[in-house]
DNA sequence: AATAAAAACGTCCAAATCGTCCACTCCCAC
DNA sequence: GTGGGAGTGGACGATTTGGACGTTTTTATT
């Protein structure tokens, strides 16, 4: 029944898993996962006759956040293909495909990694920001060609917009909503799609204004939406006083309707920072995720108690 | 003849999906789509001999409401041959979904349209360029606010880079090479995008550098790729006479190496025209597309709407 | 208009899932 | 220690699902 697919994320092969294919994968009893199905633990669909459909992105996301030592993800993907690399590891072969201009191993180390059991906010900050780091430094040094390094960037935009399309269909009813986008005339796509990518891979509806965007957006965006946290992901500034004034208005609208704001970039140094008023500032998507949880507890996955049935496994005490 | 009489049944084009289609879209198998439409849990019609068919706009909304899996609602959407009159009603239901907010519908649309059999290039003609006007457009008379505008460029983004992911794994070997971008200053990500999506879907291998690729690096990648074709997206410039200055160098140095340059993009007005040299004028992917096939003579996998089910779901058990 | 291929029909049955109940194991408070 | 709460896993009968048929309708081709 698990029909095999191709290696695509955009075009999952239904993603949908049966209770028991997913208990298989976590390690647990069926009877365990219709229970946490049930108590909302783990979003799922029914079928007219009432039957569970779990999604994988939302296994996934219980496998990475919940302590299932006995959870074995290639029992719920057939086709995964085995990169247990190290993020080390990853990161060398990234910067090596980046150098041979190879944008599939780029594609395929990136959606590899998640479907691996990566978190999103682990492969922003340890695989992705690293590897744009170095294809900027690679670049100054003269190494890669200009072309080869807005190649690179498609590449990983790209990838990171299928990973959007795999992570867009989570189950979940009534997630809480964030809005966020980088500011007026920063053109950076890619550091406010990783905090979309971020928070949707955490549970929240994310809706992301994307680059560019007037502060004034953000501010009819929070009356109109009204999101739980708002992010701005600011990687370069134009004008500086007009940004911070803007900026102090978004907050202070931010303020008066209760909403959290989670600011971030690399521009963002210290002197700025001292300028600004926010809930918190985050020096990466880590950063985000672990505020955003804070924001938004979600029922923790209980950890499993006891053993799996099938005793061959003596991993009791660890 | 032929027409189907006097009858209120199904026009071949028009709304209608077997169940075998809902099947897939809604992640469950035939037999269980056919109980539900007998059991009352999905509306269906009835043809003269007895099959089911299913009003695919029932069927969303229907799905939508409930908690019905939902595996990929991209094939619920209405085919259309490629008449324009069709193509208004899918620009209409685009605009529908626009002024809704619903980015949701926007996707469904854009991915559907392409499965149904559209060429990228009539669907970027005929659907993104055309709602992408309309979303400006019922900005600047208010009608949507600047953060609704930015959020349905994003989500019309994001599915584009979806069908780039399905394009992507049906590439096959010894392609021609195309190279190319958007200039200088132009942040515009959809054009060019979509040009790269036109010569994908033409069979060619279209390297994308992307928005504010400086004309140098343009040079750099013909040399370094040696491809065939080289465009060039336009939606803004900043410079005039620097942008000039700089293609013209471009294109001596695409005539010296024999490459054909296609330009286009709405700056692209009559009097600058005639300040440039190109190869070709395209004021829409249609014309760039039959550009690139004269180019590279070769036939285009026909995609009929009715095409012999062999990708998508060879289904045979496991 | 005749013919062939493809897709859908209806039916049947094995397999999977449902909901529920209960025994069992931790773990903590008393 | 001991009792109880919480979480787990297994065992039912009842229901739902999905695949396999042979037959009929629809679509495309000659």
């Amino acid at each position: 029944m698990t029909r095999l697919g191709t290696d695509n994320l955009a075009t999952p092969d239904d993603g949908y898993a049966s209770p028991a294919t997913v208990a298989i994968a976590l390690g647990v009893s069926v009877t365990t996962v219709k229970r946490w199905v049930d108590d909302g633990v783990l979003p799922a669909h029914r079928t007219a006759g009432g039957h569970r459909k779990l999604l994988m992105v939302d296994v996934l996301r219980i496998v990475r956040e919940g302590q299932l030592p006995q959870a074995d993800l290639s029992k719920l993907i057939p086709r995964c293909s085995q990169t247990p690399y190290q993020f080390d590891e990853l990161l060398k072969l990234f910067q090596q495909a980046v150098t041979q201009g190879n944008t599939e191993q780029v594609r395929d180390l990136i959606i590899g990694a998640y479907r691996n059991g990566q978190s999103i906010e682990a492969l922003a900050d340890r695989l992705i920001m690293p590897g744009m780091a170095f294809i900027g430094h690679e670049w100054t040094k003269g190494r890669v060609e200009v072309f080869a390094e807005h190649r690179m960037t498609q590449a990983v935009i790209a990838s990171l917009f299928e990973l959007r399309a795999y992570l867009r269909q989570q189950a979940g009813k009534d997630r809480p909503v964030a809005v966020g986008g980088a500011p007026e005339h920063d053109q950076y796509i890619i550091p406010t799609l990783l905090a979309k990518l971020t928070l949707l891979d955490d549970g929240w509806d994310a809706i992301n204004l994307g680059p560019n965007t007037p502060m004034s957006a953000l501010v009819q965006a929070m009356q109109d939406m009204k999101p739980n946290l708002i992010w701005l992901s600011v990687s370069h500034i134009e004008h500086r006083d007009l940004f911070l004034a803007e900026y102090a208005q978004l907050f202070r609208a931010a303020e008066a309707a209760g909403v959290a704001v989670a600011v971030g970039g690399r521009v963002l140094q210290k002197d700025l920072r001292q300028q600004m008023n926010y809930t918190t500032f985050a020096d990466g998507m880590t950063q985000l995720a672990s505020f955003a949880r804070t924001l938004n507890r979600r029922a923790p996955v209980p950890r499993r108690s006891r053993k799996p049935r099938t005793s061959d496994e003596p991993a009791a005490g660890d």
